[in-house]
DNA sequence: TCCGGCAAAAGTGTATACGAAGAACAATTT
DNA sequence: AAATTGTTCTTCGTATACACTTTTGCCGGA
């Protein structure tokens, strides 16, 4: 039997509200909704076409992510990334990102890497046409992937939130960074593909550095804290 | 993330959903609900005595922190810590907590450090006593202290999580070996106190190596990976 | 005008009910 | 024995109700 489990359970059915969870949560990286911003469960209900019940379930979620903060009997409000949590953002990245480097380039596969090779290329053709969102969205890839070929579910997880709120604290000035940071990330993939796990550290390490110091740049024009 | 507002007025109601999530949450870490084990909504709302909403807010919650896996249609059912995962948790904890511990020599004032000493003290007293749930206690005290210190919210949210899913797979192994640690917790505090980052992370490393290596002894009589 | 208090409004927290649809299991039929 | 059908369980989404709390806005009085 061919048959996999992999449709067996309805596994197409997507929740209602982890659709508006994830609409939820890019509308605050987005800034649609701002940060202090009230959000009353029936708003958001009729802002979503839903009713009050997958809200709620969703702003759960976003509480635990950090999006929002929610005061008992008060409601929900947009949380405020104050730009003072930049540094602590990256301290953590550091650590974790640099961990994931490492085990990337012990565990790396052909195929793996080959993958990597891939959205470098794409990356390097976006970077050409100047289509920054596309590069943005590749970086995120990028990153992303290193962190799956890690094969720790744990910093596969953190990092992803993590890597949410980096783009919702700067969430355009780090694209015009993009570009520039692409040589790093060919070093980056050399690194893992050569299997040396301390060359894939210290090259994520400078990567992080860079970004890091690019993003306190742009972090003077950002939200003020609340 | 930690708002001035949450404990400005009128917040010392704890919703029900909270109080269900904990009992959850301890339940499962305690092995009341066994992984694998299916929880129902109308089940999980006669055990505690309320009605589904809590429940379902409690579970979305729990699912986010990795207790739960929710499939569905189906339902939530325990997750399953294959005893694989403890290797994965303790390289993260490696890198976060010693930055943590690096992060408290640099920041810790006076009253933190006199904290910490407490708390050392009444582990050394609840040790002789053979007060093992006790020192277990004081232990994920210290550790949690050490992470408030550190000043970092992600830092301190993120090993917070990991804290209790440590506890979940080797929830009485832990236990035992706690007394043994209490030595290694002085060196850390007594580092920390120095305000010397390097040695304090030195000390949280030589801390997590010999729980880590604790830990895998005891792994064998835990859970089979299902 | 400004202040204090009081009452209405708004909004959350919780409970309950109901219909729809998926998934699992049992029974029946071929 | 295999396939089909039917039943049951459970989640999912919705709707409604009500208690309680916080906020707001109004009103009269100094």
């Amino acid at each position: 039997m061919a048959e996999d489990l992999r449709d067996k359970l309805g596994a197409q059915h997507l929740p209602l509200r982890d659709q508006v969870l994830a609409a939820l949560r890019t509308a605050i990286i987005d800034g649609d909704y701002l940060p202090g911003e009230r959000l009353t469960e029936d708003r958001l209900a009729e802002d979503f076409g839903v009713s009050r019940n997958p809200v709620r379930e969703a702003l759960r979620v976003a509480e635990a992510e950090g999006f929002v903060v929610i005061l008992p009997r008060r409601g929900a409000v947009v949380a405020s990334p104050s730009s003072g949590t930049i540094g602590d953002m990256f301290a953590v990245r550091e650590r974790l990102e640099t961990l994931a480097a490492r085990l990337a380039a012990e565990r790396a596969s052909p195929a793996d890497v080959a993958a990597l090779r891939a959205l470098l290329d794409q990356g390097r053709e976006a970077t050409q046409r100047q289509d920054l969102p596309r590069v943005a969205e590749l970086n995120s890839a990028l990153h992303l992937r290193i962190l799956q070929i890690s094969g720790n579910p744990w910093l596969s997880s953190i990092a992803k939130s993590l890597y949410l709120h980096v783009q919702w604290v700067f969430r355009l000035g780090a694209e015009q960074r993009a570009p520039h940071s692409w040589a790093e990330h060919i070093q980056l993939v050399d690194a893992i593909e050569s299997g040396d796990g301390d060359r894939a550290e210290q090259a994520a390490l400078a990567h992080l550095d860079a970004a890091s110091a690019a993003a306190y740049e742009n972090a003077e024009g950002g939200y003020g804290a609340r």
